[in-house]
DNA sequence: GGTCGTCAAGGGGTG
DNA sequence: CACCCCTTGACGACC
């Protein structure tokens, strides 16, 4: 058994996050042609930034990553026209031949507003905008990425909005449906709703161990696993997972700095029966530098070898 | 020259 | 109903 591990997003190690944002309000007040200017120049600050992140994570070996979803500021706006994927597309191709060039694992996590089972259709057809924008990224990069969504709003009770995320889900064009994940929730779907829900419309499923602690209706860990890895079966990626530890008693939902090793230690003794490649996505607030700590952590555990970012179970 | 409120967008929770 | 939270960086208003 193989574990990779990944951080998100943004390394604190270096100076380079490609989310600059550019807010509608300060667009505006700038007119058309200024707009775009500020635009053209923070996007292509996002570009620049992003391929350090790209060759930082090579130098460390770390071979998944989750990208920004604020890598082209207002992309969806829209107020905003401003064409995108003809201006950057040398940028795209750039950025694409580094991915594939390394063999890197790229997701998306499309933030909070894009709720595809939402009761107002405004804001589902926005959602799906959000999603044809980041599968329009993924093909100006020519690479194979992914996105991955949580089911969203509970209106209605659970039964209804998982209705409703099925129904507008397969109204998605079969490619995109490719490229979407589903991971369970730390407040309303478990891992029993996201996992039926994966199992029906036969998506792969990430996942979250922290949202399980925080919501789950004394489902065991090690009761679904085997069933979670096997919405994988038909992927050419490893099954994917994402850890952190809370960050106090009180704010348990929140995450802290660091990963604990002995946390992460013992759910990979609940998981290792089933012998599986996975990727492991540590969310922790300190990133790239959280890794780097829990590797340092248990590094010397007698069961585990490692090669730089990758343990490897003996 | 530092601090703070504001910003396209959803939804859930509280009083 | 009004306001708060989630998250996150830029920017302008203000002291």
């Amino acid at each position: 058994m193989q574990i990779r591990l990944g951080y998100v997003a943004v390394p604190l190690s270096i100076k380079a996050t490609s989310s600059s944002i550019v807010t509608y309000s300060h667009y505006k007040k700038l007119g058309v042609a200024r707009g775009n200017e500020k635009l053209h120049k923070v996007i292509m600050s996002n570009f620049e930034d992003l391929k350090k992140i790209l060759n930082y994570n090579i130098k460390n070996e770390i071979s998944f990553f989750r990208m920004t979803s604020n890598l082209i500021p207002l992309g969806t706006h829209p107020e905003v026209n401003y064409e995108i994927f003809l201006t950057y597309k040398e940028q795209f191709i750039e950025i694409g031949n580094i991915i594939k060039q390394n063999d890197m694992r790229i997701d998306t996590h499309p933030d909070q507003f894009c709720v595809l089972n939402s009761i107002n259709e405004v804001v589902v057809t926005s959602s799906i905008n959000i999603l044809k924008f980041h599968q329009s990224m993924f093909k100006a990069m020519g690479i194979d990425g992914k996105m991955i969504l949580h089911v969203g709003s509970s209106a209605g009770g659970k039964r209804n909005a998982m209705k409703r995320f099925k129904e507008n889900f397969l109204k998605l064009d079969p490619l995109l449906q490719k490229m979407i994940i589903l991971e369970n929730d730390d407040k309303v779907f478990n891992i029993r709703n996201t996992l039926k829900l994966c199992e029906d419309l036969k998506i792969p499923m990430v996942l979250d161990y922290h949202h399980h602690l925080c919501n789950n209706n004394g489902e065991k860990i090690t009761d679904f696993i085997e069933k979670i890895f096997a919405t994988w079966d038909n992927q050419t990626l490893n099954p994917k997972l994402h850890f952190s530890s809370p960050k106090n008693k009180k704010e348990k939902r929140s995450h802290s700095e660091y990963i604990e090793h002995e946390d992460f230690l013992d759910f990979i003794e609940k998981i290792k029966f089933t012998n599986k490649d996975i990727d492991i996505m540590l969310e922790a607030k300190a990133k790239d530098e959280a890794l780097f700590r829990l590797i340092r952590q248990i590094k010397y555990e007698k069961e585990y070898k490692f090669i730089k970012n990758t343990v490897f179970l003996i």
